[in-house]
DNA sequence: CATACAGTCGTAAACGTTTACGGAGTGCGT
DNA sequence: ACGCACTCCGTAAACGTTTACGACTGTATG
């Protein structure tokens, strides 16, 4: 099947009249609507989308551009592909395609990004790991490409984004080691510049001040996202003059890392040194000891992504009015074992 | 910017030169073709993709189809985004762009293909998670669309794919395990209808037979591939009457779960039953115990397959001459303390 | 001096769609 | 008999490129 015209060669008829059934317009006879289905669903024809995004503009593609570089690669994990499920439900509804965008490593996300949208491949993105400052922002937003933001950014006034409530997570963290009679706590952030590092910490170092306890920055260890990561923080923990007895991962998978190098020195996680983490909860129920993690339903924060995007889409707004610009998106803790005990007690 | 019309309006001279001097063709003056490119990049001029592909018939797209099924999300983890980068390490030498095309849970992954290739979104494609039967190859065939599948396939008797070593990854693993005292020896295996599942289990078993140790059907754990599937397994492992002394895994972080549900009932991995496992190395290093683990090099798998794909895309064959249109993909055992005792000896 | 040829460029067709426009046919009311 | 509204369909232009072809120089060759 080659295109269009063979389809109306073999049906008699005019190619005019095949895109008009096909496309459901209104002006076709219901029997020549039911014959060219029949019809293209025999000979397996499909619209070239060349052909039909060079006549309306459009290219009923939405791109999701993720980064793989080393460090995103090492703990991206389930994360994008939980999220994208979500998305594709909402598109799925207006026949809107989503494929995922991968950087290479060794080229300028912004570069990239640019590459793609001026070759026209997709007509909207979805952007993830957004910097502090983040040219694909202002890029987009001048280039009027319809996009939102899986991160805050200091870069634009104004721009749709939802964004994980790493405040709300830092601050709960706290208050409830705090409660369970910490003082001396840790927190790992990532060696990157990306965003979610800075909002992490200063929301740490808020919760503590409010409680009187004075920010210590031996306490907030960088470290990459990973089981190698952490067992580096925990070697960096053991190295400390005055050890802590919390401290709070940024990736739930570091705890791997960081479980084992403290049990090399005899410190048991769980009884020793309490841990809260973050992300993957189903994930984090299996660890020895279970860890106490603030879970994120990637699926429902997928289906939030696409009506945002969406929202901003003229062709596709009277869908999916209004409803917030900005989200910050609630996480849940699920309590484990990792911190289940109270400074003191049992030491 | 809107096209190269304008670009040609504002140098003054014809879109036909505008074209060729963008695209190195050769008869153009060498004074004309570096104004071109300097407008061009000054106007921030980049050719739109769909006139482009309409005319010439080819994308420069190339795509990667993963399954976003429930049991893949699971446990598809950095294993794509590892293969993407050295997908696009070949790719870019010939100003190729990947793009990764995820099927939606709730379609075919058969249609989504269908639709995908139809619609004319890629050149060429790069499937994964082959089933034992899977129609997509027979259809790629068929329609003449260049691909290489990640994953044998009974399917078709002849296509490009390059899998893993399942079977020298059982057979490794028996052996090994039978060499350190072991006769009663587990194994897990997917329970989707995934090929693999089949190949990792027969050469499990003419491993064992080979050293006329009889198949033992109980001893094959079906189980989902991820955290909680390791403990599911564990936990049918403790219920076996005759307990065995050993259990492979076919995915690495299984043995969280499996270590946890062992540890429950006080059995201690590494000491009181063997594991080994498969795939992501350097995270296996940093589990209590260290797992042994048979190590894959993501990058290179991505630059094997880009190289085959390559080699059956006419345009760039002779970039890319002969090759194997079949590889087996080797795997490397990193040695850990997950199967390091001999039996008998400590019991 | 005629011819050939290389170098450079403009012209226009073609790729496969969608869609504005208009025309053919029908039925109905005047 | 005529106009009108309505339904359905065909025609052709347009989207932004690439590229075959031919035209036009200037230079070398016979």
């Amino acid at each position: 099947m080659k295109g269009i015209r063979q389809l109306a060669e073999h049906l008699h008829i005019s190619i005019g009249t095949v895109s008009r059934a096909l496309n459901g317009k209104p002006d076709v006879n219901q029997e020549t609507r039911r014959r060219v289905l029949a019809a293209a669903e025999e000979l397996g024809y499909v619209a070239n989308q060349s052909g039909r995004s060079l006549r309306q503009g459009e290219t009923k593609v939405i791109g999701l551009m993720i980064e793989s570089s080393k460090e995103t690669v090492e703990n991206a994990d389930n994360f994008f592909l939980g999220v994208t499920s979500g998305l594709q439900s909402v598109f799925a509804r207006h026949k809107l395609d989503l494929i995922m965008l991968p950087c290479p490593s060794d080229e300028d996300p912004h570069e990239y990004l640019k590459r793609m949208v001026a070759r026209r491949i997709v007509d909207a993105m979805i952007i993830s790991d957004t910097r502090r400052v983040d040219r694909r922002i202002d890029f987009l937003s001048r280039a009027k490409i319809p996009f939102v933001a899986l991160g805050r950014s200091l870069s634009a006034s104004n721009f749709p984004w939802i964004d994980l409530d790493f405040e709300g997570v830092a601050d709960h963290a706290v208050e409830r080691l705090i409660t369970l009679g910490h003082r001396r706590i840790a927190i790992t952030a990532p060696s990157s510049e990306a965003n979610l590092g800075y909002l992490f910490i200063d929301s740490y170092r808020r919760a503590l001040e409010r409680h009187d306890i004075p920010f210590d920055p031996s306490l907030v260890i960088r470290v990459k996202s990973s089981e190698q990561g952490g067992y580096q923080a925990a070697h960096e923990l053991l190295l400390l003059e005055e050890r802590p007895t919390a401290v709070i991962l940024i990736y739930e998978l570091m705890a791997i890392g960081l479980y084992r190098r403290l049990m090399e020195s005899g410190v048991m996680p769980g009884r020793d040194l309490a841990v809260i983490g973050f992300r993957d909860a189903p994930r984090a129920r299996f660890l020895q000891p279970s860890l106490s993690c603030f879970r994120i339903s990637l699926y429902d924060l997928g289906v939030a992504l696409g009506r945002m995007l969406l929202a901003n889409m003229p062709a596709y707004r009277d869908f999916h009015p209004g409803g917030e610009r900005n989200i910050i998106w609630p996480l849940e803790l699920m309590p484990g074992e990792s911190d289940a005990f109270r400074v003191g007690v049992m030491a």
